[in-house]
DNA sequence: AACCGGACCTGTATGC
DNA sequence: TGCATACAGGTCCGGT
């Protein structure tokens, strides 16, 4: 579910409101030990009575930043969400960790109780997620292991293309892969490739610098779209206030049944498989020329 | 080394 | 209606 949009999404409707916070203490939910990285005594231990500076955001991963200089690091893996929530509203079926916090300000009545204090959970139906807490050498680690962020503007397609160019796999597949780039699922490999008129089948050998300066602007176009969007809400993904996404309305291939017109040039849609994963696109707009 | 397929989970849609 | 199967936005691991 959640790639780059929906993650900076979350970061940015939950900083706000947990900027500034201070964990009361970690509550365990169903599954705790199936999405923590750490022994959950371990992990109840090392986040009390941390406070929350900043959010960041890192390819999928969103990060917590402590006044420990621990980062609280959450992958939402396929179904995973953030919610912020009363501490007197019901937990849901799949509510595998929580965060008692305590606010800094004024927040909405609705959310805190009568000593300022109030819950983020964290719900995951697949339980695909992960949630750890890294010092400054693990994250740095973790760092170096992603690719460069697709909209970090020191990026340039002559960078890519240098990455791109000796691999010999679909260049879908190339997308998908986070160490060279990080961020990037399913959706928006689709919709970046349609926009650049590259068949995701395509080899990444044969792609020329021009076609990855197309790939790249896609990249970038789609990908602030849907930002601008909210992300895109297929069925679960919510942001930190519990809203839906609207990208899924503007998507041009992702999802579309194969056979659908081309919203381009009206061609039939097809749909194939790569690395394991349906991938649409118009054979028209996309040809696969090599 | 690079790449692919399967595994990890549950829920939902579809077909028989 | 009941049951089996396929599929879903991600990542890791093992085998080739």
């Amino acid at each position: 579910m959640p790639e780059l949009p929906e993650v900076e999404t979350v970061r940015r409707t939950l900083a706000p409101v947990l900027a500034g916070a201070t964990v009361v203490a970690a509550l365990r939910g169903a599954h705790p030990d199936d999405i923590l990285l750490d022994p959950w005594p371990v992990f109840a231990q090392r986040i009390r009575r941390r406070r929350i500076e900043t959010l960041e955001r890192r390819g999928k991963y969103l990060a917590l930043c402590l006044d420990s200089a621990d980062r609280l690091l959450i992958h939402l893996g396929m179904t995973g969400e953030l919610r912020l929530s009363h501490p007197a509203a019901p937990a849901g079926a799949h509510c595998h960790l929580a965060l008692v916090l305590r606010a800094e300000g004024q927040l909405p009545p609705a959310l805190v109780d009568r000593r300022g204090r109030f819950l983020l959970r964290y719900h995951d139906v697949r339980r695909f997620g992960r949630i750890g807490l890294l010092d400054p050498v693990g994250w740095a680690a973790l760092s170096a292991r992603l690719g460069p962020e697709p909209l970090d503007p020191a990026l340039t397609a002559a960078e890519l293309w240098e990455h791109l160019h000796v691999r010999r796999s679909p260049v879908k597949a190339a997308l998908l892969d986070q160490t060279l780039i990080a961020g990037i699922g399913n959706i928006y490999a689709d919709e970046a490739l349609f926009q650049a008129g590259i068949h995701p089948a395509r080899r990444c050998q044969s792609l020329t610098l021009a076609d990855v300066e197309r790939l790249l602007t896609a990249l970038r176009t789609v990908l602030t779209e849907a930002i601008a969007s909210a992300g895109t809400t297929i069925r679960d993904y919510r942001d930190g206030t519990g809203r839906a996404g609207s990208y899924q309305f503007r998507l041009q291939v992702y999802g579309k049944e194969p056979g659908t017109p081309c919203p381009r040039c009206g061609a039939a849609l097809a749909r194939i498989r790569i690395a394991g994963r349906s991938s649409t696109f118009c054979p028209q707009c996309q040809p696969l020329l090599d």
